[in-house]
DNA sequence: TTTTATTGATTGACGAGTCAATAAAGAACC
DNA sequence: GGTTCTTTATTGACTCGTCAATCAATAAAA
């Protein structure tokens, strides 16, 4: 009984599940056949939409870094002034949509793809240009060097983010923000 | 015609040639075929000296972080004072031989690792406990807290690696390390 | 009757790990 | 000094499993 628009509701569904799958399981060693099981369906289905495990990959990877963009998007219209607007995006990135276990996970098994498939590698420096742009733009009036101060931020939240998934601990994005925050503080004194 | 001793020889080549092509291919998803060919010998013979895919691994591994920590010990022994001490911590973090291109791919492709394999992640949480008690130990006459400056610290070589490691530009690691002693210096100032 | 949804079954490839067989270096024994 | 035995080195061939991708078939909308 085919329902008719169900493709992108298991589209949706497939996204998702892969997210789940590669952070129950750590690895991008996951079975399309699993990926597909967990979203409720056949892989034969999931290989219909998808046409092959790389571009589930790459739609969840996608996903993810659209989820990503949106909340910083949210919290920037918010933010009033530059100082507001680089904590609102560090804030954002160590929400807690982001910064979900499974999501981790799932983040660091994507850096590690993005030097496997080229298309990865290009979604990742986007991403990685929208948050330097980002903090540049803001950092302009607060610091004397931004592009320097920008690279320190971005590197520190990047690792502490790394520090997080790698941690045994559950993840603390409240004080992975304020060390950010701290950093920035001191960056823009003088 | 077995010249006899040939097992340190051979696990050693082994263990670089896991490096080489973990490296190479930017993932974990390589055979021990491609391995054991790289070491010019068969993949029988690889299963022979280390039983498992794993344990190849994981000795690729440790090798790694034995170099890592030789490293350090080495530029500490010409260290004097706390701050050259800390400075000499960065510096070998970034030095030539850690910083090569396969060996930054493949230590982060073993981050990666820790989350699926127990014993990867043992290893990995050494390395980090020593990393960050060395640097609070010589925090600690140059900070007021020096744990929190030593996740910071801790946390923006993780994330400076991280991007060069994602990089499509070759490393630079003497770009990395002023960023880190930039930080270091607006920490200790006050 | 054309399009969309759906899956069971199958194919074809690849890869980890095993095994039996070959070969040589030393040890032991006379 | 030669014979036999044990240990170490080494590999080709094979097993067994898994998995991505395909296909033919079924069913229901439009």
């Amino acid at each position: 009984m085919p329902k008719l628009g169900m493709e992108p509701i298991r589209r949706a569904a497939l996204v998702k599940a892969t997210i789940a799958q590669i952070g129950e399981r750590g690895s991008l060693d996951v079975t399309v056949a699993q990926i597909a099981k967990r979203a409720g369906m056949s892989s034969a289905l999931a290989h219909h939409y998808f046409g092959s495990k790389e571009q589930i990959f790459l739609a969840a990877m996608r996903h993810i870094l659209t989820l990503y963009a949106a909340e910083v998007r949210g919290a920037l219209l918010m933010a009033d002034g530059p100082k507001a607007r680089i904590e609102a995006i560090v804030r954002a990135g160590f929400g807690t949509s982001n910064f979900r276990p499974e999501t981790i996970a799932a983040w660091l098994n994507f850096y590690v793809l993005s030097l496997t498939y080229k298309d990865a590698a290009r979604l990742l420096r986007v991403y990685q240009g929208r948050l330097r742009s980002n903090l540049i733009y803001n950092l302009r009036p607060l610091a004397a060097d931004p592009g320097a101060v920008a690279t320190r931020l971005a590197g520190l939240i990047d690792g502490l983010y790394l520090q997080q998934g790698l941690s045994a601990v559950p993840a603390d994005g409240r004080a992975a923000t304020a060390h950010v925050l701290a950093c920035l503080a001191m960056e823009t004194k003088s």
